[in-house]
DNA sequence: GGTTTTGTTCGTCAAGTGACGATTTTTGGG
DNA sequence: CCCAAAAATCGTCACTTGACGAACAAAACC
């Protein structure tokens, strides 16, 4: 209406903006790919305005293709943030080959690069502190896996017996898993670590991990694997 | 103006909230306090109005307080935030009785109980991810601390000798320490684990430290502490 | 080439949101 | 008891922000 009268009285009509146009699953892939970009920087805060101009798309279009902010939000999660991890990964783990070191270290430096990237990361904390319920499920299961197979992985690689009772092995599972995941958090949230740091860190964690596990279990291991990589 | 001619015209006044007058000082620090809390729920986002309902005072009141509410978000990190820490820890850290093992977990369960609380580890990650430059100064500069402190009081009390290069024995204290904050950030942010599993964690997780240190170093050290504390 | 379909934008609303001038009310000193 | 100082609130403004009806224009179809 107001255009149109403008456009009578002599006004110049604002130029619209051209934006090349895409097959429905095409935008709409692209609008989630920037998305988990935009709200892993931003925050589930961000606005629709601004990440609309990231995608170099009008805002109004974001609701053609979602039918509010939480399901863009959402779509993030189960389309592009749940769908990192590689299930090869774990099979590798488990019956590769090499030393029982190397395949943790290669195991933990594939997932570092690949999944505990800047935006996956920050994108977990902040559905963690917004008690999104989104990504909860998914990264505990995975993690679960994960540490399963690290767990009994080591212990067979190692000649050592699986403990019938306790949670000691399970404890340092996670210590581990948790150091490597704290080292990308100082890495790619806090930017306090280079990535090289990173990397190396988490060898001398694996080292670690494999020199305390006959200890722990109080048993006696085969000879633990070497400790001065360099 | 508005209410004073209404109260001409006959309609009923909206009856003034009453709160209880308090002196500058602990009006202030009142709000700090609830500030805290606050933000560390809902993220520095938060609404002042939302802040102000939850001091039981009126929105406006925070402004004769604060010039704005980036001011206000400051004095939460300054006065509340960046004030949990106990130097006497440390001291007892280093120069107190009992084993290199009973040392480390009282410190760090101490550590843990008072420092990494829910609200306290939810501020540190928000501002983290809000790129906020006002807890990493704080939080740095502490943990190098402890992390040096860690490191030379278990290289001491192992009679172990510090190594002259390279970063083993840091990467060792990081991979401690980042084990019991990402106990607390699944115990307080994620909600996935309890505090009595986070506070055996921490056990567990100072036993790995140190039956690998020695090993991690390239020496023999002391009879490492038993790994079996049940 | 005309017509239909539909991807895309414009304009705008209502609720939210930080900020602040004006006003009210408690308090303490004389 | 009165009055000045100041603690606290009310009302409101300008801007933000999620949402959506209507208009527009690039393809697709015949």
């Amino acid at each position: 209406m107001k255009a149109r009268s403008d456009k009578l009285r002599g006004i110049k009509p604002k130029k619209r903006t051209v934006t090349r146009r895409l097959p429905p699953e095409q935008r709409r892939a692209q609008i989630l790919e920037r998305a988990y970009n935009f709200f892993s920087e931003y925050g589930l805060t961000g606005q629709t305005r601004h990440l609309a101009s990231a995608c170099g798309v009008s805002q109004r279009l974001l609701y053609r293709y979602f039918p509010n902010k939480a399901a863009l939000v959402e779509a993030v999660y189960t389309d592009r943030f749940a769908t990192t991890f590689d299930e090869a990964w774990l099979n590798e783990l488990a019956v590769g080959g090499g030393t029982v070191r190397s395949r943790l270290i290669v195991f933990y430096q594939r997932y570092a690069e690949k999944v505990l990237t800047r935006r996956w990361l920050r994108l977990a904390l902040y559905s963690a502190l917004a008690d999104n319920p989104f990504a909860a499920p998914y990264t505990d299961s995975v993690m679960q896996r994960i540490l399963d197979s690290v767990a009994s992985m080591s212990v067979h690689g190692m000649n050592l017996q699986r403990p019938h009772e306790g949670n000691a092995l399970r404890d340092a599972a996670w210590m581990l898993h948790g150091a490597i995941v704290l080292g990308g958090i100082r890495h790619h949230v806090y930017g306090t670590s280079d990535a090289a740091t990173w990397f190396r860190e988490i060898e001398t964690s694996v080292d670690i991990f494999l020199a305390a596990l006959p200890a722990l279990l109080g048993q006696q291991g085969d000879a633990a694997p070497s400790a001065e990589p360099g």
